[in-house]
RNA sequence: CGGGGUGUAGCGCAGUCCGGUUAGCGCACCUGUUUUGGGAACAGGGGGCCGCAAGUUCGAAUCUUGCCACCCCGACCA
C-alpha cells in the first residue's frame, strides 16, 4: 500500500516505528534510548502542550521551573519514592573534563568529583517540596497550584520511540492544599482534565480509574489514571494524577499555620502527562498508509495539490481557497513543488496524516469544482470552488468525530468480561483488549495473574458498579470488577 | 541484564563464507529533455573514515581479537 511501511498485521511494532520515522515525527538518536523529535512531531506536541497549558491555566494553575538536578540526599527523604526510582536514575558525579594524558581525547577529571552527587530528575517531587517548605507558612499561602513543563530522565532497560524513552518531555503539576478533601478534589479534577483532553482533542477514548496499591506511584496514597486501548489490544497508561497525602510534606517538613493557629502538614497532589501521548495518538488512529492526525491537533489541516502542477488558473483558485480557510483559522498549505507529481504528493500527505487534501485540476476548474479527499476514510468528493472552504471546515469536524467514534467502537468491541480464569486467558489470547473481572483485592493475586498471563490491572474504574462475585483466580469473594489488560 | 539480529553513500541493501584491479545496486540528490488526474522516463553527474581500535598479511569491507552503537523478543518499568 505505502512504500516502506510494514503492515500492522505483519508486525505491529515495526509498523509503529515505521510510521514515526517515515512521517517525520522522530528518529532514534546517537544516544541510547533517546530520540530526536523532528519538527513535524514537535509541532504536534506543541499543539498538545498549548491546549493542555490553557486547560491548566483555566483551572487556576501557573507555570514555574525547577532545576534539572536533584541532590542525592533529597531523593531518599521519602522512603517509597526513592525505592520506586532508585534503579533508573542518571547520576552526575563530576563537573569537569580534562585532556587525556595518553592523548585519547578527554577524560573525566578525577579532581572534579562532586561532594554530593546530583541526580538528573526522574520526577520533581523532592526538589519542589524542598522549595515549598520555604514558600508555605500560612493557610493564606494555600492552595499552591504550580505546573512545570520539563524534561526528565528515567534509565529504563528497554525503550521505544515516544512510549518509553530515556529522556522525555512532560508536564508535572505539584499542588499543595490545606485540607485532605481539597487535595483529593484537585487530583480528581486533573484526571478529568486529562480525560477531556484525550477525548476531545486527541480523539482517544479513555477509561478513568484508580490504580491498585501495587500499581500506585511511588510515594502516593492514591493514583488516578486514564487508560486508553491501542489497536493491537494493549492498554496505554496515558496520564496519571496522584493524591500524595502528607507524605512529601512530612518528608520535607512543610507545615502551615491554620486559621486556628495550629500547625499542620500540607496535603499534596502531583499529576503528569508526557510525550508518551504522541505514541497513544499514533496507535489509536493511524493505518497502513501512514499517520492519521485528528484535526484539533494537526499542524496543517489541509493541503492543496495542484494537478498536474501549479499554473495561473490553479494558483488563482488555490489563493481563493487559502484566503477563505485562513479566515476560518484553518491552516492550509499549497504544495507548489513542480518536481513531484500529484500521485507522489497524495501518498506523501497520506503518510503525514494531513486531515484533508484539496485537489485542484484543470478538469475540475472547467466545472468550477475542486476535489476534497479525507484522510480518515479516503473518501473523495467534488465541491464547487466557492463552497470548498466551508466544506473543509465541516469535514474537519466530521473527521474529528469520526476518529473518536471509530476508536470508541474499537474499544467497545475489545472490552469483555470474564468470570473464570480459563475464559480470561482465552480472551487475552484471542483478541486482547480490556477484560472486566472480579479480583480478591490482594497484591499477591494481582502479581500471580500478571505472572501467568502478563495482564495487569489497569484500573478500578471510577463510579464502578458494585456487584457480588468471585475472584477469577482464587475464588475469594469480591464486590466489584476491575479492568485487566496487557499494557505498554 | 539474557536471547536473537544489524552496522558498507541521506535511506534500503549486495559483496564478507573462499583476502587481490578503481567497492557495487535501487531509491533519494544535482543538470538537461520529454512528461504530469495515485509514488514518471531517458541521458549525464556528485556523494564512501566499508561502526571503532589493534593484529595477521606483499595486500583487509572480507581473516583474528577487543570494543562500541542500534533494532527486535524477553525480564524490568508512576
Amino acid at each position: 500500500m505505502s512504500k516502506g511501511i510494514t503492515s500492522r498485521e505483519e508486525s505491529y511494532a515495526n509498523w509503529y516505528t515505521d510510521i514515526i520515522k517515515k512521517a517525520g515525527l522522530a528518529d532514534h538518536s546517537a544516544v541510547r534510548g533517546c530520540m530526536v523529535i523532528k519538527p513535524y512531531g514537535f509541532g504536534i506536541w506543541e499543539n498538545m502542550r498549548d491546549q493542555l497549558d490553557r486547560m491548566f491555566k483555566e483551572t487556576g494553575h501557573v507555570n514555574a521551573y525547577f532545576p534539572l538536578f536533584i541532590p542525592k540526599s533529597f531523593l531518599s527523604k521519602e522512603a517509597e519514592h526513592v525505592e520506586g526510582f532508585a534503579k533508573e536514575c542518571a547520576v552526575v558525579t563530576h563537573h569537569r573534563l580534562m585532556n587525556d594524558p595518553n592523548g585519547n581525547g578527554v577524560v573525566v577529571d578525577p579532581s572534579a568529583k562532586l561532594e554530593e552527587e546530583l541526580i538528573v530528575r526522574p520526577t520533581s517531587e523532592t526538589i519542589i517540596w524542598n522549595t515549598y517548605k520555604d514558600w508555605i507558612n500560612s493557610y493564606r499561602d494555600l492552595p499552591l497550584l504550580i505546573n512545570q513543563w520539563a524534561n526528565v530522565v528515567r534509565w529504563e532497560m528497554r525503550t521505544r520511540l515516544f512510549l518509553r524513552t530515556t529522556e522525555f518531555l512532560w508536564q508535572e503539576g505539584h499542588t499543595a492544599h490545606a485540607t485532605k478533601q481539597e487535595a483529593v478534589e484537585e487530583a480528581e479534577q486533573m484526571l478529568h482534565i486529562y480525560a477531556k483532553f484525550a477525548e476531545e482533542y486527541m480523539a482517544m477514548p479513555v477509561i478513568k480509574g484508580r490504580k491498585t496499591p501495587n500499581e500506585r506511584f511511588a510515594g502516593a496514597e492514591d493514583t488516578y489514571t486514564i487508560e486508553a486501548l491501542m489497536q493491537d489490544g494493549k492498554a496505554l497508561q496515558s496520564g496519571t494524577s496522584h493524591f500524595l497525602g502528607q507524605n512529601f510534606a512530612k518528608a520535607f517538613d512543610v507545615k502551615f499555620l491554620n486559621q486556628n493557629q495550629k500547625e499542620e502538614y500540607v496535603w499534596a497532589t502531583s499529576w503528569g502527562v508526557s510525550t508518551r501521548l504522541m505514541g497513544g495518538l499514533i496507535m489509536t488512529h493511524s493505518d497502513d498508509a501512514g499517520l492519521i492526525v485528528p484535526p484539533k491537533l494537526a499542524t496543517t489541516h489541509a493541503v492543496i495539490v495542484p494537478i498536474p502542477k501549479p499554473g495561473p488558473e490553479i494558483d488563482e483558485a488555490a489563493e481563493k481557497i487559502m484566503k477563505a480557510l485562513k479566515d476560518k483559522g484553518i491552516f492550509v498549505k499549497y504544495d507548489t513543488d513542480k518536481k513531484k507529481r500529484p500521485g507522489f504528493k497524495f501518498a506523501e500527505y497520506e503518510l503525514q496524516g494531513i486531515p484533508v487534501r484539496i485537489g485542484i485540476g484543470k478538469r475540475d476548474l472547467e466545472k468550477g469544482q475542486v476535489e476534497l479527499a479525507r484522510r480518515d476514510t479516503g473518501e473523495k468528493t467534488q465541491v464547487p470552488l466557492d463552497a470548498a472552504a466551508g466544506v473543509v471546515e465541516q469535514l474537519l469536524d466530521e473527521i474529528q468525530n469520526n476518529l473518536f467514534q471509530k476508536a470508541l467502537d474499537y474499544r467497545a468491541a475489545h472490552t469483555s468480561s470474564a468470570d473464570d480464569f480459563d475464559t480470561f486467558k482465552e480472551i487475552l489470547e484471542d483478541k486482547g483488549g480490556f477484560i472486566s473481572a472480579h479480583w480478591d483485592g490482594t497484591t499477591e493475586t494481582e502479581k500471580k495473574i500478571k505472572e501467568l498471563t502478563k495482564a495487569t490491572i489497569r484500573c478500578i474504574p471510577l463510579d464502578n458498579e458494585q456487584e457480588e462475585g468471585k475472584c477469577i483466580l482464587t475464588g475469594q469473594p469480591s464486590k466489584e470488577r476491575v479492568l485487566f489488560a496487557k499494557a505498554y
